[in-house]
DNA sequence: ATGAAAGCGCTAACAA
DNA sequence: TTGTTAGCGCTTTCAT
């Protein structure tokens, strides 16, 4: 193998012929002769020719290129959600450009704007948790750049957005607990500004209410910090203790794991024994104490339906007419 | 905030300038005067300019990007050293570019070419689990391609390199066993092919001596799956029965919770009480069952070690001459 | 079917 | 201090 950097104007000159025309044999044009396409390729293959990709997006003003915006890469649900991403990037030959808004408002933008300016071409991106009126995201949506948002999605406006059904999951968390004979269920949620938590929440009263058990707000509890901070848990959970829950839902990956540590952390027997369903796709449930009954979300696959769907859009010859919701069955893990 | 994509030309027209004198300007030349340099400033904020980086990096000959190879994004360990990675590259104003190559030398080569050929500036990467010699990567380091290895690093040739201190994690974990009481201490481990798991096997050894205990072949098993195999795991843990350990030292991330969830399947009391140790970077160890001491790796500056470590290589004015292994102490949690 | 030449947006050597 | 110009490597229009 060899790593020397050859231009088309090396491969002109030793066939002696123009760059125009090693061009158009690489591109494998319509108006170039089998003979000479033959003798370049074979060149090109010899010296082991790769195009400058950087000559041809300055040319092609594109870069094959898609950014991606998720709160923290090293969080489970993100990371696999990466991994759809990046399995249909190559193979579509598409670079991924990773970023982190560290639930930041406006670290988000600055990285939108970046990587907008950067030349991607195209957007994958889930919200920051903080509370924001994306409204330049929308400027830059109606503007046909393509962005699609997956998980935590923008409500105000139309767009490409796949999302796991969300409802869903709180209504079958709660049938779930009910049929093992919970009668007092709880909840823990996260921040309300989030798509996600509010729908896990609307399935979670669905379910009551199609099960004849009355809403109760204090059988709620809103963790902000979304469960990465210790003492905003360990209180929610001894607020809850007098209501004497026999089965929990909780919203969310690092909600659930949250919520077991804090279990752990504070004397367990405490606390009046009851049965747990949460959303978490983390991979080793089957080793968490007590033991959980997960909601999964098909997170590859979400990475995956949202890059096909960028690229679609990247490469469309029209602008889009319609935005597409694609909404993913959630799986329950006992 | 406008997504318009102005040009240096626009500036310059608007401002009645040439785009060098408007380029100078931006990059705050010394030979251009205070006066049109806050004009062109003060415009370009105004409109918000952002340099094409498509058309700077043909020019410069260099990208702003560094290239990412791992073996699975979505593995604990990994996304945390991505973390870190992205963190100093966010600073430092360079991009990341995330590749996986599923333990599999093929694509691994191909991603090395593929990123290469893609203009990046240099390269971080841990080698893939299956067996290979690693001679084109030697042949790109000594070309002066800036490569730095981290984790599981090459040892047949010199290069940046960045590591956990592997074997006095073996070291450590045998030590603290016997500390806790044990006299039968099993070892399992993945694929030799990598220097990690060489060097906690060494660490292992070295541990059994120290302690006046004699090491048996029969007390290691190899996984060469990794932890991903459950039937693999399931097997060694069987033959693993009859030495009747009292402690477990376990190598490697996933290899820790396989162990985990194959005594879980297995009749968990067919199997005599121990006490188990092993490398995982697992954030939520705490919740595991049974309980283990975990070992952990300071993955979020290990990329943020490599990351410095590349970007300085990449802005060095003159070719290494010597290169660095930077070796991170690794910590227990108990 | 092939070549010459312009131009993508930027930087920098050279001229003024 | 500023402007003119060439050129990074590629694609493509226009000529031949």
């Amino acid at each position: 193998m060899s790593f020397e950097k050859y231009t088309l104007k090396d491969i002109a000159k030793a066939l002696n012929l123009s760059t125009s025309t090693v061009s158009r044999a690489l591109r494998d044009s319509y108006e170039i002769s089998e003979e000479t396409k033959k003798k370049v390729l074979a060149y090109a293959q010899e010296i082991n020719f790769q195009v400058n990709p950087i000559a041809r997006s300055l040319k092609e003003r594109r870069s094959n290129t898609i950014g991606v915006i998720v709160s923290e890469i090293s969080n489970n649900f993100f990371s696999q959600i990466i991994e759809g991403i990046e399995s249909i990037a190559y193979e579509r030959n598409y670079q991924v450009v990773i970023t982190q808004s560290h639930e930041i408002v406006k670290r988000e933008r600055t990285l939108v704007e970046h990587l907008f300016s950067r030349s991607v071409d195209g957007l994958l991106m889930t919200l920051s948790s903080e509370d924001h009126e994306a409204q330049y995201l929308e400027q830059l949506v109606n503007r046909g750049f393509p962005i699609v948002f997956f998980d935590r999605v923008p409500e105000t406006f139309s767009a490409h957005k796949v999302i796991a059904d969300n409802a869903k999951g709180g209504l079958e968390a709660v049938e779930y607990l009910v049929r093992k004979g919970c009668r007092k269920i709880a909840h823990i949620t996260g921040n309300h500004n989030l798509s996600t938590n509010r729908e896990r929440l609307e399935g979670f009263k669905k379910g009551l209410k199609s099960n004849g058990f009355p809403f109760e707000e204090r059988a709620v509890k809103y963790c902000q910090s979304g469960g990465s901070n210790q003492l905003e848990m360990e209180t929610a959970i001894l607020e809850l203790k007098d209501y004497e829950y026999d089965g929990i839902f909780i919203s969310g990956d690092r909600l659930t794991t949250g919520y077991l540590q804090a279990l752990n952390r504070l004397s367990p027997h405490s606390i009046r024994e009851h049965k747990i369903v949460g959303f978490t796709n983390s991979k080793v449930v089957d080793i968490f104490n007590p033991a959980i009954t997960a909601i999964k979300q098909p997170a590859i696959e979400m990475g995956q339906r949202a890059a096909r769907l960028l690229i679609a859009q990247i490469e469309a010859k029209y602008p889009i007419e319609d935005y597409e919701t694609i909404i993913l069955p959630i799986e329950m893990v006992d």
